[in-house]
DNA sequence: GCCGTTTTCGGCCCGACTGTTTTCAGTCG
């Protein structure tokens, strides 16, 4: 019973709800409960049996708390399953068509017995929707669309692939002339692991030649909507994009709408309202009162004039998810958040003495490229035959080949040193597959799971749990195993693999590669509140994953994580004093 | 259903677009 779950079903329940149009404020309840859980980094189980319990959740109240007290406690949710036990099974996937909501879904099953996707599919075809009172022929049609669009799209994308499209298109957007600033928003400005679609802002005094100069360029390979201030359409990969123009003194306003979370919105509208304001998408506004236009706006040119009106400082995109952000900007107490710039090292890579396609100065030459002064090279260790694992003779020569090299720099009056590692795997009894030699060549080691990994979560966390006791890693790489999109990650106490951690001075990784993002931003929010260590790593195995970095640092920044909580920003001597200290 | 330096009761975010409507409901972000 994971957080995850426990939100899911909170949230079926709000969309069960909204189809039997119950009170939208206790619908929104369970939609905040459910969000709130998913920002937890701390397992619902012990935060029961912590001091407060579930109700020191914000958003979690007594009804909600005995909700999930109960799930927790006998695996059932007697609320959920009355509500859902009068749709079919697969109806709620409905409310995933874009266009249909919970109020025709509910007027379309109780009309035509419409249960499922296909069977609303079908029922289009046959040209029956359109019988249904307030539908009509264009309705139809629409939906048989939206839902062409379902099967083909479904689901969301990695940021790693979407964010550079992004910028492509804001950098083509810039290059117009029409255009004065031009960003990003949406979730992939928020640095979010996954994101659903990209949406583009722009301000210009003329949107009409910036829509219509975007819409004719074919970037989109299909237009669904061509409009004076907004386009929307297809990218190539059948990812959906919006393009919104505002006037220049909108665009702070319109940069934190567009960029959400939706439930930081609210939040930031509810805090206007108690000041007598008003926020939308235009800029800040003086409450004129019950049914009088709004006057001009008192602010909004800018996204700090739109917090600074609301007496707050300017909060980070990342940090934008209603997970304490705004009481923190309130009492000036945000966190100063880790920037690319502060990294230093790449300690997780992977050369071609492994199943890496670089040689160990390729490495360093594109490490130094970006300003590091220090990398990590390592291996995987002989346990994992497919990706070329290697033993004690190995790195035996890799610590030659190393130390020449490091010699070399050195003679040359380079500042840059080749730290020698390895990845060992943590095998069922917890033990390392590394032998006492290789320990004793390698600067450092890192342990990770890469098998077994469908045992339940105790067995796991006992393993995981065993390595990090027994002194011999320093660092623990992609702690969850999940495979965003792909993998669900393994059962897995991640608390008590903190607190394990935490004890005995062993970094967590946060792995940047874009569809691993392991350590999740919640989890590394948790570890850091928990004073644990971070290291932030690409796991490169090739030129191009130098670049992943920044998505590890996203999920950092999203996770409340500063510069000196990670390894990876430290100087050369003291990351070593460190290593040596835990020898 | 939740919550309180406006409240333990009475509030709870906002605007645009669309289609099917003759004045508005549903959906979205």
């Amino acid at each position: 019973m994971t957080n995850e779950q426990v939100a899911a079903r909170l949230e079926q329940i709000a969309d069960l709800l909204k189809v039997e149009e119950e009170n939208v404020f206790r619908i929104r309840s369970y939609e905040r409960a459910a969000e709130a859980i998913r920002g937890l980094g701390a397992d619902l189980r012990d935060i029961r049996h912590a001091e407060g319990g579930l109700r020191s959740i914000s958003g979690v109240g007594e009804g909600i708390a005995n909700v999930i007290a109960e799930y927790l406690n006998t695996g059932e949710m007697t609320y959920l399953s009355e509500l859902s036990a009068r749709y079919p099974e697969g109806f709620l996937e409905l409310l995933k068509i874009p266009g249909l909501g919970p109020k025709r879904a509910g007027l379309l099953y109780r009309e035509l017995g419409i249960g499922s996707v296909d069977e609303l599919e079908e029922a289009c075809i046959r040209e029956r929707v359109r019988a249904v009172p307030g539908m009509g022929a264009k309705s139809e049609q629409k939906l048989l669309e939206a839902i062409c669009k379902y099967w083909e799209g479904r689901g969301r994308a990695l940021l790693g692939e979407m964010l550079p499209k992004a910028e492509g298109m804001v950098e083509w957007l810039r290059a117009l002339p029409e255009v004065r600033y031009a960003a990003c928003a949406g979730s992939a400005r928020r640095g979010k692991e996954t994101v659903g679609d990209l949406d583009l802002l722009v301000t210009s005094d003329d949107p009409a030649a910036v829509c219509r100069a975007f819409a004719t360029s074919g970037i989109l390979v299909e237009v669904e909507l061509a409009g004076e201030t907004k386009v929307s359409g297809m990218i190539a990969g059948g990812r959906q994009v919006d393009l919104r123009v505002v006037e220049p003194r909108s665009w702070g306003a319109a940069l934190v709408y567009f960029t959400g979370s939706q439930q930081h919105n609210i939040r930031l509208r509810e805090r206007a309202q108690a000041r007598g304001l008003r926020v939308n998408e235009y800029g800040v506004y003086r409450d004129p009162g019950e049914g009088q236009p709004l006057g001009e706006p008192i602010a909004g040119e800018t996204e700090e004039s739109l917090y600074a009106a609301l007496e707050l400082a300017w909060i980070p995109p990342e940090l934008r998810e209603d997970r304490g952000e705004i009481a923190a900007a309130a009492e000036g107490r945000l966190p100063e958040l880790i920037e690319l710039a502060h990294i230093c090292a790449d300690l997780h890579l992977h050369s071609e003495y492994s199943d890496g396609k670089l040689t160990i100065e390729e490495h360093a030459r594109a490490a130094r490229e970006l300003g590091y002064t220090h990398i990590g090279i390592t291996e995987h260790s002989p346990a994992l035959h497919i990706a070329g694992g290697i033993g004690a003779e190995d790195i035996r020569q890799q610590r030659e080949e190393i130390d020449a090299l490091n010699e070399r720099y050195r003679a040359d009056g380079m500042q840059f040193t080749v730290l020698l590692g390895q990845e060992a795997n943590i095998l069922g009894d917890g033990s390392l597959d590394a032998d006492d030699e290789v320990l004793s060549l390698v600067d450092y080691m890192i342990g990770a799971i890469h098998s077994g990994m469908s045992g339940d979560a105790d067995t796991i966390t006992g393993r995981v749990v065993t390595a990090i006791r027994s002194g011999k890693i320093d660092m623990l790489s992609h702690p969850t195993g999940r495979i965003l999109l792909n993998r669900d990650p393994y059962g897995l106490h991640i608390a008590e693999v903190i607190e394990a951690a935490v004890e005995h001075d062993v970094a967590l990784e946060i792995n940047a590669s874009p569809d691993r993002l392991d350590l999740s931003d919640v989890h590394a929010r948790l570890a850091v509140e928990r004073g644990a260590k971070l290291t932030i790593n690409t796991d490169a195995h090739r030129l191009r994953d130098f670049a992943f970095m920044r998505y590890g640092i996203l999920t950092a920044r999203r996770g409340w994580v500063g510069a000196e909580a990670v390894v990876n920003t430290w100087p050369l001597e003291r990351l070593r004093g460190w290593l040596r200290s835990r020898r």
